[in-house]
RNA sequence: GGCGGCAUAGCCAAGUGGUAAGGCAGAGGACUGCAACUCCUCGAUCACCGGUUCGAGUCCGGUUGCCGCCUCCA
């Protein structure tokens, strides 16, 4: 069975086929660091990086890049506003990005090709485009001759003219026509630059995709992906620039993210209605947000609240003691080989539906909903007066791995308690052997309190965190 | 104006022709000294109207409401 993704190109779920045998090729855009990523940039990052490592389960070997944009005109002015140069605030935010985002369970691209360290790629890209007549110099800047590619508007599925009639006509331009976007732009005074052969400045926005995923994929990429709102104009662009320039096709398979709404109102950094995710994980368990995110098919719009995450916390912690108790009965189980492959038949079955569902465009709500009855298996067979410690093997390993493939870290951190909660839970273990329950409830609340949650299980007292 | 998306139980959310997955919250029961965990039981005229079909949440047409892109934006 091959996976299968919706492709906005084609607008609809295509089997993926991948260039070269066994590998993807997988661009992903990244977010320009002039301040912490908000939740709605932390959503791409989830999503793409649970698709790659929904590949590399199925055993693909996902080159994966993601760009920083370091140089922009908010750059600029985030430098002047707080006194810095631009390459120190987008040290500090490339950092901070990958703090954030490591703590949500991203792991780190392959590559994170950075703008100002592709200068020169950059440059002569434009200079090919120029040759090839797709672009011209104009008083300091050069822009992107659009009605000049045949197919522009492929991916946003409208029409050059349709385009025409929205575009603003900028008073005093320097552009042929409206259409044409920047591809490098002319310095002001004060502002960062580089020399080109058109003179000092820095390359327009979309330009650094195409030159780098060139650089870093090739001519042709197998996916390419980011944010719904990226499809117009940004990727449109980058196809335009990628295929006027290089005669092939750019990218197979585009894939966009819906976005993450507040109150049902977009989230950006400019409306200003924001969430920093590098505050939300100091807030909330990232495994739980991150959980949260993927609870929806990534091409729905999420509405976040403190109350859905909260739900979100209830519901991932179902998982967790499931994964607990089979844990702790390993203790008291038996070792002996007996017919219990019925159990056995079923995890497995559980694991099929898991990578049929994730085959189905990363349907990552259904996979998740297959964990749960796995939960709920798991449950059931503890029930069993006798448990086989290779059948809770196998659901603590299957588990562990599906949940894995999400991103999602079930398995606690071994913590070890202090010696005075130590001595509390030995004094609480009498105080019910006597029957003195009234101590004991006044321990389990002391502990409740530090944020320790006492259970009483037949096979002994468990403890987790609140 | 052009392009597109969404509307499923109190809440979240799957489901592209065959009599509505899953989770949270809530109610009752079992287990427990009491809890917690867990198990059992309980919930939907799928926005509205019409059509196609033996059969529609699912297809077609229309209506209403909400949202996004067309300008920097994940």
């Amino acid at each position: 069975m091959a996976i299968r993704l919706y492709n906005t190109l084609t607008r609809q779920k295509e089997s993926f086929q991948p260039i070269d045998e066994g590998k993807v090729k997988m661009y992903v855009c990244g977010p320009t660091v002039y301040n912490y990523i908000h939740i709605g940039n932390a959503r791409p990052a989830i999503v793409f990086d649970t698709v790659r490592r929904y590949f590399e389960y199925r055993g693909y070997d996902v080159h994966y890049v993601l760009n920083f944009t370091d140089v922009d005109d908010k750059l600029i002015k985030a430098a002047n506003e707080m006194g810095e140069g631009v390459t120190e605030i987008a040290n500090r935010f490339i950092q901070a990005y990958k703090e954030d985002v490591g703590a949500l369970g991203v792991k780190e691209a392959v590559d994170h090709p950075r703008v100002t360290e592709n200068m020169d790629e950059i440059i002569s890209f434009i200079q090919g485009l120029i040759d090839k007549g797709f672009a011209y110099a104009s008083d300091g800047d050069v822009y992107f001759r659009t009605r000049s590619f045949d197919s522009y508007g492929k991916l946003s599925h409208q029409s050059i003219d349709e385009l025409r009639s929205g575009a603003r006509i900028e008073v005093g331009d320097k552009k042929e026509d409206p259409l044409d976007f920047t591809l490098w732009k002319e310095a002001k005074p004060g502002e960062i630059t580089w020399e080109s052969p058109w003179g000092t400045g820095r390359p327009g926005w979309h330009i650094e995709c195409s030159a780098m995923a060139k650089k870093y994929l090739g001519d042709t990429i197998d996916i390419h992906a980011g944010g719904q709102d990226l499809t117009f104009p940004h990727h449109e662009n980058e196809i335009a620039q990628s295929e006027a320039h290089n005669d092939k096709s750019f990218a197979r398979y585009w894939m966009h993210n819906g976005y993450i709404n507040i109150e049902n109102e977009k989230m950006s950094k400019s409306l200003g209605n924001f969430i920093l995710a590098h505050d939300l994980v100091k807030q909330h368990d990232p495994q739980v947000i991150r959980f949260f995110m993927l609870s929806v098919q990534y091409r729905h719009p999420i509405n976040f609240s403190d109350e859905l995450l909260k739900g979100a916390k209830s519901s991932f912690e179902r998982l967790r003691n499931a994964f607990e108790n089979v844990k702790h009965r390993k203790d008291s189980s038996l070792d002996l080989t007996e017919n219990n492959d019925k159990w056995l038949q079923e995890i497995e079955s559980h694991k099929q539906r898991f990578v049929e569902e994730m085959d189905d465009d990363f349907n990552t709500a259904n996979a998740i909903s297959v964990l749960f009855d796995l939960a709920k298996s798991a449950n059931l067979y503890l029930q069993e007066s006798q448990t086989h410690s290779r059948v809770l093997t196998a659901y603590e390993e299957t588990m562990k791995e599906l949940m894995g493939v999400l991103g999602l870290e079930i398995e606690k951190v071994e913590e070890l308690l202090d010696e005075e909660v130590e001595a509390l839970i030995e004094e609480r273990k009498q105080a019910r052997k006597d029957r003195n329950f009234e101590r004991a409830d006044q321990i389990r609340d002391e502990l409740k309190e530090r944020n320790i949650i006492l259970e009483d299980t037949s096979q002994g007292i468990r403890w987790k965190r609140g």
